[in-house]
DNA sequence: ATTGAAAGAGGTTGACC
DNA sequence: GGTCAACCTCTTTCAAT
């Protein structure tokens, strides 16, 4: 991972549609060295893929909240299972499997609050495995776009 | 926003890169009217981007935590200063601005304990309006790649 | 809005350094 | 690992519907 890769890391993350040619021409490098790096880039596993973007606004999903949650028995069962539950609700956009006191965190994003209630009441307390939930509504969300190598 | 924009967004939020005759052809159009079709959807602030994708643990990153962080007093300046800082550091992937009794929290990616402890410990702690920080190892994350129309 | 065709731009390969 | 050149596919435009 030198230099070079890493600049093509950086401009795939701000456009994934640069084209090779454009690449190339910014870092100095005929397209086919650079075609070539990017190939190897998705080989090691280090690109994993090129996503188109949407905004949750625009999609009708106005209204975001994080969900912390405590399951229990908190055994590998009773996680996995939970898991995959909540991987798999439409409102769930992202899952995070903690240490500490809470066991999940849940980032969904709903309509509206009647929305979001019927989340938590309908889907996610009906789970004989739920012990405590605290949401939280998101006032703002900022994700980073161009992760650099550690 | 009909059928043919649902599918193109399932689509493009699936790959970035699919070409657009690919696409016309899965969809049974013209090339050109799903030219057109992407370009509206961008237009209207649907679709955002296209970003290319990379892998943490691979990037020397393979360490998340979530840190919650409850800041004191809880004016917009106090708040608006906190946000700018966080969302400055590298370590920093995202951060939700949140109702409830903490005001943030931040997602991080670090190279191991000793880089999740200087960011605790030396960067947020460092800060006069840090009035409590609850930080918890992520033993799994994931993210939904493909989001629907609410 | 959608189409089809034409023109220009980009991706990709392989022989060579 | 990097380059150059040729080929071939794709994007994009535009007149027509």
């Amino acid at each position: 991972m030198d230099e070079l890769d890493a600049a093509l890391l950086r401009f795939l993350q701000e456009d994934g549609r640069r084209t090779n040619r454009d690449l190339a021409r910014e870092l100095g490098v005929a397209p086919s060295t650079c075609l070539e790096r990017v190939r190897s880039l998705r080989e090691r596993g280090i690109l994993v893929g090129f996503r188109g973007e949407v905004d949750l606004a625009a999609m009708g999903r106005g209204l975001q909240a994080v969900i912390a949650v405590r399951v229990r028995p908190p055994t590998r069962k009773v996680i996995e299972d939970f898991q995959a539950f909540v991987e798999r609700m439409p409102e769930v956009i992202s899952v995070f499997v903690l240490t500490g006191s809470d066991d999940f965190l849940l980032h969904v994003a709903v309509r509206d609050t009647d929305h979001l209630h019927a989340v938590v009441l309908d889907e996610l307390t009906k789970r004989e495995e739920l012990a405590d939930v605290r949401t939280s509504v998101v006032y703002g969300h900022h994700r980073r776009t161009i992760i650099t190598p550690g």
